[in-house]
DNA sequence: TAGCATGATTAATC
DNA sequence: GATTAATCATGCTA
């Protein structure tokens, strides 16, 4: 009330705007006599005109119901026009400095970008792929292997959780929307009722409209800020949970390596292989990727251990198929590598004596010499050069003949 | 429990 | 987009 006090004063204390807008002037000092009856008549006035302010100063601090009351008093107050008219003056001065508020203001990037993450993860916007879709990926990992499923699990998981967040969120949405148009609401007609005892003009109302929306606004910013934060951790703690690794199975590792070394002087499977090998091994491609990217590069830096490891994968093979190296009778030398033992029967091998076998998409036995030119390495891989060790290219067989830095093939 | 094995991630490269 | 190389983080084993 003390500011309503206060601002009482610019009326009560200095120069009046009488009716009709003229100023009438608050002291008489230094009055004529004959002028007693007209000073008398304007003390009057005034005291009217500061009875009303005060009225209208109170009716903010009541209740809808008494102000109702008091309005109709007040609406009927003989002093009323000339009040609305000082009002008018004051507001005109006002208004002045409301204009530089009104200018439209950009886009709030911060805001901009809270929107733009929302809708990338689904938050808002349509629904991405969650619901019936997630339904579809448990299925379809049912059909697939151990991994797939676990994989698809904790995918639908992640979506359950992330729509969760996106129901929480519209509901906050609904209930700030809500909140606001109410607010709204009740503002207005507050003001349109104020109307009628002080002047508000229609820009007037729309631009309360404007803050109450701006107040809002910052709010709906909170939650955004708030659902993107939620969705952060989620993810993080998603992202956490896929670098928790599990060994694949020893069949899987077997399928693996024995593609590997089978196919040692072109390791690239294609996506049809990718694909076959992760039905197989019941893992997903980008694991198949991951564990020939990983297998590469360890078996580049570790060569005397993978040579082992190939030999004995050579002789597997050549024990399953019934002929290789292990049909060669290949054992092992002193220094772990190779000997190759006297050609078998059939075709001649090369003229150094070795033979280079390969596996012919892991089903047969093939001989470099003529294979070496078949060898085609994937487009991508033309790129890369693939150090390996000559002898223990395509046909397990002549690993052990392989001498670092000795033979290198490079592809591309 | 230390050390190695191994699957996953990331930045750089082509 | 695939691959390499380095690295991380966890699993496994002696």
């Amino acid at each position: 009330m003390d500011d309503q006090q206060t601002m009482m004063h610019p009326v009560s204390q200095h120069p009046t705007v009488g009716m009709g807008g003229h100023v009438v002037p608050q002291h008489t000092y230094g009055m004529d006599p004959t002028n007693q009856q007209h000073t008398s008549d304007q003390e009057v006035r005034k005291h009217d005109i500061s009875e009303i302010l005060q009225q209208i100063m109170n009716i903010t601090d009541q209740s809808l119901d008494e102000a109702q009351a008091r309005k109709h008093t007040l609406n009927c107050h003989r002093m009323k026009p000339a009040l609305f008219s000082v009002l008018c003056e004051i507001k005109e001065k006002t208004v002045l400095s409301l204009r530089s508020t009104q200018e439209d203001e950009p886009p709030d990037p911060q805001l901009m970008r809270l929107d733009n993450m929302l809708i990338a993860e689904g938050i808002a916007g349509p629904e991405k792929g969650g619901g019936a879709g997630a339904a579809t990926n448990a299925s379809a990992a049912a059909s697939g292997g151990p991994g797939q499923l676990e994989q698809t699990i904790e995918h639908s998981d992640y979506r359950a959780k992330l729509s969760q967040i996106r129901q929480i969120y519209h509901q906050e949405l609904e209930k700030y929307e809500q909140a606001c148009s109410e607010f709204t609401a009740h503002v207005m007609n507050l003001l349109r009722e104020q109307s009628r005892n002080r002047p508000i003009t229609s820009k007037e109302i729309e631009r309360m409209v404007q803050i109450i929306h701006r107040k809002f606004n910052s709010i709906q910013v909170q939650l955004k800020q708030s659902t993107c934060e939620a969705v952060m951790i989620l993810r993080s703690r998603f992202l956490d949970a896929r670098r928790k690794r599990r060994n694949f199975s020893k069949q899987a590792t077997e399928i693996l390596n024995e593609y590997f070394y089978s196919h040692l002087s072109n390791p690239y499977p294609s996506e049809e292989a990718k694909e076959e090998l992760a039905r197989k091994c019941g893992i997903t491609m980008s694991q198949i990727s991951n564990w020939f990217g990983n297998k590469r590069i360890r078996y580049k830096k570790n060569i005397g251990k993978a040579q082992e490891e190939a030999n004995m994968y050579a002789a597997k093979k050549a024990a399953v198929s019934g002929g290789g190296a292990a049909a060669y009778g290949m054992v092992p030398s002193s220094q772990g590598q190779m000997i190759s033992p006297p050609p078998p029967p059939g075709p001649v091998p090369p003229s150094d004596g070795m033979y280079n076998m390969s596996m012919n998409g892991g089903d047969s036995y093939q001989s470099v010499s003529s294979m070496g030119a078949n060898v085609q390495p994937q487009a991508h891989s033309q790129r890369h050069v693939f150090n390996q060790p000559a002898g223990m290219s395509e046909g397990l067989a002549t690993a052990s003949l392989y001498e670092p830095g000795v033979h290198q093939i490079q592809y591309g």
